[in-house]
RNA sequence: GCUCCAGUGGCGGAAUCGGUAGACGCGUUGGACUUAAAAUCCAAUUGGGCGAAUAACUCAGUGCCAGUUCAAGUCUGGCCUGGAGCACCA
């Protein structure tokens, strides 16, 4: 065996051999129990970054040690391949977007395969060929007709350096998620997905996700946002027949209204407005459709607004208040109208102070029991003023005033939802073709399902500037009527590539299916995901569409699970110097010369070794020529001791019994990392152990100048069990190692190690002895001493007997196993 | 403002149950080997006190302040700092 490492030779020889046997292939049938373990699929932008090789490394760890306990694993790859990098760089460059994203899958390929990643590469899926969009489109349609996609005309929001509407979840402060510039709203018709269908269900069913984060859980349900409140029409005074609903949260402050806002966009806005105040309010509105989403909703902007000059009746007390515009009513969330009580909502009680309105106060305040100057009181307390509720406990009172007017018929109970539906439809080419046609007679008719794929067109001009390079092709867009066969227009927008990446975790389950999207018992045998793995970016985004595609699907009958992921690992970042390696920092690491210079295995190494993998982790060259080294001298213990070890020992039973204490090193670090590895995949704490092992193996080698038959045997178990338990991080090492020591097949393929019990712990045990709480003294004893005679040894111990003697004992406490604690005065 | 997460040496981090704080590594310092360098190996490395130094001893120490307990990095309450998400959502 070679004494030097060489890792860019022993890697290159391995990824070949494990190719060309399908050393990772996946089969269906298999008796043996099925583990999916699953990375967040790579945009291909070009190059892997380390965050990359930080998930694919993590979830390639999880697959082979799930593999080597005996599970059937599925670990697939594919891309995710539409979107408008592809689009922007082919105007760049004037080449096609396919052939910039074919050239990018092919180079991240190779580098996925120089990472010695154990992917069953016939599984691959790539979004933006027509095998797979055929799909996507084919799941719109099954949407279309449940009726969960649906057109509609509606203030969106439109990124013009994209020259594109984006989703709600797609708005990052009011900034594209993509290129960080200002979003618009427009007002358009677009297509939507009816996710709020699922609002509550999505919400209810977070409960399920043992396996997720709270944080991720939490998000997700601050977004999704549930409110309870009530409904409540007030009659307009002027206008007769005329009502103006308004969603609340405290319908136990009703009796305290003083005004009512409507949102500037409010539909019935101009009815609501006096002639007098039409100009004011025309010029309000005006200047509220220029504002930018930014500006309008900073919470340091002083509220504004106008009167409209017509009045509501509070049905509750008779009372009579001004309705009023302003942009701190929002037109999209509850019914776009607010009744403002100011003396218990901070933002009306600002509005209120600013234009002189009145302040009315319902619930008092135990500090401050008549009066409302400083600020709105939002606390609980006992209703006043208020009727017949006066002396109610004002959460009695939001139901029994509610149910009041559910029985007049002026009101009802509401959950309200902050979610907003889905937003798919996009400007852009390359994406998957919504399969819709506009016929004149017919209106909006769905592409038969046999026609499909919609194909993108080829005959595209990308150096248009101001609209979607699709609308420049000359076959795409005329086309004749599925239903009356007449002429016809085809929907010119595409899919949000949110709509491929929400069921491709599916299509790994049966990828090659050219008949349906996928085979109904093989998705129900490979899913639910068992292990996902990516970046927490995905929070909301990814997460939330699938979680909604997945019950969707379900409700249409196409998988009988209901959520798609049932362990959910987020990645923390890489950073170099603290902060995210990004390409406008200049601190970016490539993956390539990592490769280069030290090879794939200490790469996997190092990303793994210094942080758990849900924390940041900060790249260091140190670190990486830290592990390098590391595997030089795993490589050196190996080689130097080649000759000595054979593969098939057997560990002589006394050997087993006698305390050699290698042999109980070695089972207490099997013990360790198994376990380590179960308990949320710390790998930093299985390296370390591996590092132990390797110094402990040296040690032991080193105290003895020649070696007997029974070192040998131990020397062999030592030295194959550390090499079986790197072989999920150290993949090429290992199988190199394990072939030079003489085996004809893959470590691989080799079991995961078991241990004994009784050998995984220490032959002696180290009793701590306390005084008052405090180390004082630790002696080695025997393990099976009983209570009182551990009291004996430590208070008979010559230190503690000096440290006790003139105190008196008031007790002591005795911890078998572990420690002794002698209380004094 | 609301929600979630985190805070431990010079640094990354470790510490199933409350039971030896600082595993393992990086860095640093000293030494061995070498003509020299690289590589490798060995040793020290929380701070203070006492010490010429070593050893021994001793006090303090896991963001801060309290509490529970024989015993708190770990549990409880109240803060502080940092990060993330949401946010005029009525």
């Amino acid at each position: 065996m070679k004494e030097s490492y060489f890792p860019q030779e022993i890697e290159k020889k391995w990824q070949k051999v494990w190719e060309e046997t399908g050393a990772f292939k996946t089969t269906n049938d298999s008796n043996k129990p099925k583990y999916y373990a699953l990375s967040m699929f790579p945009y291909p932008s070009g190059k892997l970054h380390m965050g990359h090789v930080r998930n694919y490394t993590i979830t390639d760890v999880i697959a082979r040690f799930k593999k080597a306990q005996g599970y059937n694993v599925l670990h697939p790859m594919g891309w995710d391949s539409f979107g408008l990098p592809a689009e922007n760089a082919a105007m760049k460059h004037g080449a096609n977007p396919e052939t910039w994203t074919d050239e990018n899958i092919a180079y991240m390929t190779k580098q996925l395969k120089m990472l010695g990643l154990s992917y069953d590469w016939d599984r691959e899926v790539t979004t933006c060929k027509p095998d797979y969009y055929k799909w996507t489109q084919w799941l719109f349609l099954q949407l279309y007709k449940k009726g969960l996609a649906y057109k509609k005309e509606a203030a969106v929001n439109w990124c013009e350096e994209c020259g594109t509407v984006l989703a709600n979840e797609q708005v990052i402060d009011g900034k594209c998620w993509r290129c960080d510039s200002i979003v618009e709203k427009k007002y358009l018709s677009q297509w939507f997905l009816k996710i709020t269908d699922y609002a509550d269900i999505l919400l209810e069913d977070l409960n399920k996700l043992t396996g997720w984060g709270d944080n991720v859980k939490t998000m997700q349900a601050n977004w999704i946002g549930k409110s309870h409140g009530a409904i409540f029409k007030f009659k307009v005074k002027e206008i007769e027949g005329m009502e103006v609903p308004v969603y609340t949260t405290r319908p136990d402050t009703v009796h305290g209204i003083t005004y009512l806002v409507v949102a500037p966009e409010y539909r019935d806005i101009e009815k609501l407005t006096t002639a007098e105040n039409k100009s004011a309010v025309e010029s309000y509105r005006a200047n509220a459709r220029k504002m930018t989403e930014i500006e309008r909703l900073s919470t340091e902007r002083t509220k504004t607004g106008v009167p409209l000059g017509t009045h509501c009746i509070n049905p509750f007390n008779g009372e009579e208040f001004p309705l009023w515009t302003a942009d701190y009513a929002l037109v999209e969330y509850g019914t776009g109208a607010v009744m403002a009580v100011p003396a218990h909502d901070t933002r009306d009680f600002d509005f209120a102070k600013k234009y002189n309105l009145p302040i009315k106060v319902v619930i008092q305040n135990p500090n401050n029991p008549s009066e409302c100057k400083e600020a709105a009181y939002t606390e609980p307390g006992i209703l006043i003023n208020s009727n017949g509720f006066n002396g109610m406990n004002n959460e009695e009172a939001k139901q029994a005033i509610t149910e009041k007017a559910v029985k007049e018929g002026f009101g009802e109970f509401k959950t309200q939802y902050r979610l907003r539906d889905w937003l798919i439809s996009r400007q852009r080419y390359w994406g998957a073709p919504i399969p819709i046609v506009y016929c004149e007679k017919c209106g909006i008719v769905p592409v038969d399902e046999k026609d499909l794929p919609v194909l993108l067109p080829k005959d595209v001009d990308f150096s248009v500037v101001g609209k979607s390079p699709i609308t420049t092709s000359k076959t795409f867009i005329e086309t004749t009527c599925p239903h009356c066969g007449g002429p016809a227009r085809r929907e010119t927008d595409t899919m949000d590539t949110f709509m491929c990446s929400s069921w491709y975790y599916l299509r790994y389950s049966d990828a090659k299916n050219t008949t349906k999207p996928f085979e109904r018992e093989l998705v129900n045998k490979w899913l639910p995901v068992d292990q996902y793995v990516g970046g927490i970016e995905h929070a909301i985004l990814h997460l939330l569409y699938s979680r909604f595609f997945t019950k969707a699907l379900r409700d249409l009958g196409l998988l009988d699970f209901d959520e798609p992921f049932k362990n959910l690992l987020t990645q923390g970042m890489v950073l170099k110097d603290g902060s995210k390696m990004s390409k406008s920092k200049g601190n970016t690491v490539d993956p390539d010369e990592i490769f280069e210079n030290y090879g794939a295995d200490t790469a996997r190494l190092f990303i793994l070794s210094d942080s758990p993998p849900a924390r940041d982790f900060d790249w260091s060259d140190a670190g990486v020529e830290g592990c390098y080294k590391f595997l030089n001298r795993v490589w050196r213990l190996i080689a130097t001791n080649a000759e000595d070890i054979s593969l098939d020992f057997e560990l002589p039973e006394q050997l087993t019994k006698e305390n050699d204490d290698l042999v109980r090193v070695v089972n207490i670090a099997i013990k360790g990392i198994t376990n380590d590895i179960a308990n949320d995949f710390q790998f930093n704490t299985v390296i370390s152990k591996y590092r132990e092992l390797t110094n402990a193996i040296y040690d032991w080698r080193n105290k003895k100048s020649e070696l007997k038959n029974e070192d040998k045997l131990v020397l062999s178990f030592a030295i194959t069990s550390l090499i079986k338990l790197m072989s999920p991080v150290a993949v090429h090492l290992t199988e190199e190692a394990w072939h030079e020591l003489g085996a004809k097949t893959s470590i691989h393929d080799e079991a995961w190690l078991t241990w004994d019990e009784n050998l995984a712990k220490a032959s002696s045990i180290t009793l701590v002895v306390q005084i008052n709480g405090k180390l004082k003294d630790k002696l080695e004893v025997d393990e099976g001493l009983s209570q009182e005679e551990l009291q004996k040894i430590a208070t008979e111990s010559p230190k503690i007997k000096e440290l006790i003697s003139g105190h008196e004992i008031v007790k002591i406490i005795v911890v078998p196993k572990k420690l002794v604690n002698i209380v004094i005065k």
